[in-house]
DNA sequence: GATTAATGGGCTAGTGTTAGACCATTGAGG
DNA sequence: CCTCAATGGTCTAACACTAGCCCATTAATC
């Protein structure tokens, strides 16, 4: 029964790994730049700082990260994000398993569409509809090796201005779990002039405080990753 | 930033109380009946036998669980949701903190608006429609001590019927938040024959194939919920 | 009444995790 | 050049958690 499911999804080691891997393979920490100072992120993360380091030092031996010590030290960033080919896109979907593929993918369906559709229903302030515009702007604007980044950024704000924690994490989640994928996915002009002018309804909907519209938009643009996504599978 | 919050939410002895002290509140257990046997139970939350003995001894410490042993034993429920009044719920909203009632009831429109979109967009099975049709009956047919179980039980059906086990943990967990507000909530019958017009608006959209109406219809329905509290915190 | 299988109760040795202190290194600025 | 503050590197003692084992109790069944 899904009331007694397990109480956690593994070590706190591999936990940590993995919320790491995630944020650096997001572009949450973009390349060239450092992670916090280790008792700061350790503090974030609720871990202590043994097991922080242990989980840096894993990325380290994996290439994503280079430490440097000293002041003005740190855990910084080495990870590109590899130019997008088809080559790799089977052997994610082989790495993840079609189930859990399909799990992510619902699951980021619905959590994305639940935030845009409260989104649209609240009263914005001003300055969070411009941060909305701002980010959707700066997407359009993106040169192609910060669009990744800047896609996610685009996509978790509106769950970050519903002002409810546990959906932004919800989402940030959703994001995880499907980042591998889109990092796979050919990234061609048709497809990006395409999701602008979903990301574009999407916005209109939200700042037009119209919910359905907003669930619809955002539906058919995960829809179109999908797609793609059956493409690749049949 | 989102991404880097916390790994864990607790140590493992306080997050398996919570989770068997929601399973308790919200009926998944119900009262009389027992929890699977221990070396069960500790496999299917992960976590070792040790620490789910000191979270059951905590529960039967607080009165919510009684413990015989020998064969046939186990831990049973001895809790009883208490006849819903309005008493209990300024003490609840003032337990909860107003910051985290908000967050909890976003996430909960959220996530429950997007699984039952996401259903109704799928295919469903003759099997499916079946138990989706067969909880919202054996709903109606509920009895006063059973209703909220069973209300329980239909929503949380919404997203295991989507086939995503992180939908459906994501539900639960939303259900869980706001399982002590719902039981605090007086239950008049003009309420239940509410709901239960919604309840049906909400299958049929589902079993009908509209995402729109089955994410306004459960919207409807959610903010039925919100809308009472409203009423009760000003 | 004896047997027995299913269950909770309790112990131990080993591993994972934490908090906190202290050391080592580095580059900026005096 | 020296100093210093910020940072990673290392250690230790304590606590949390686990796996596995065996014991104690109980009620159905023979």
């Amino acid at each position: 029964m899904t009331m007694l499911r397990p109480v956690r999804a593994g070590n706190a080691f591999e936990e940590t790994v993995e919320r790491l891997l995630q944020a650096i393979k997001l572009g949450v920490v973009p390349p060239g730049e450092k992670l916090p100072p280790e008792r700061e992120l350790a503090v974030q993360l609720g871990i202590s700082r043994v097991t922080l380091r242990e989980a840096i030092r894993a990325l380290q031996d994996a290439g994503f990260l280079e430490v440097r010590r000293g002041r003005y030290g740190g855990a910084f960033v080495t990870y590109q994000a590899p130019a997008p080919g088809t080559g790799d896109l089977k052997r994610v979907i082989a790495d993840m398993g079609t189930d859990d593929l399909a799990d992510a993918l619902t699951f980021r369906m619905a959590v994305e569409c639940g935030a845009a559709q409260v989104l649209a229903v609240m009263e914005l302030t001003q300055e969070q509809r411009d941060t909305l515009s701002r980010r959707l702007e700066e997407l359009n604007r993106a040169c192609p090796e910060d669009y990744r980044r800047l896609d996610t950024a685009f996509h978790l704000s509106i769950a970050e201005l519903t002002g409810s924690p546990l959906l932004a994490a919800a989402c940030a989640d959703a994001r995880m779990r499907v980042g591998d994928l889109l990092n796979a996915i050919p990234m061609l002009q048709v497809n990006i002039d395409h999701a602008a002018a979903q990301h574009a309804a999407i916005v209109t909907a939200i700042l037009g405080g119209d919910p359905e519209a907003a669930r619809r938009a955002v539906a058919e643009h995960l829809d179109g990753t999908a797609a793609l996504l059956r493409g690749f599978l049949s």
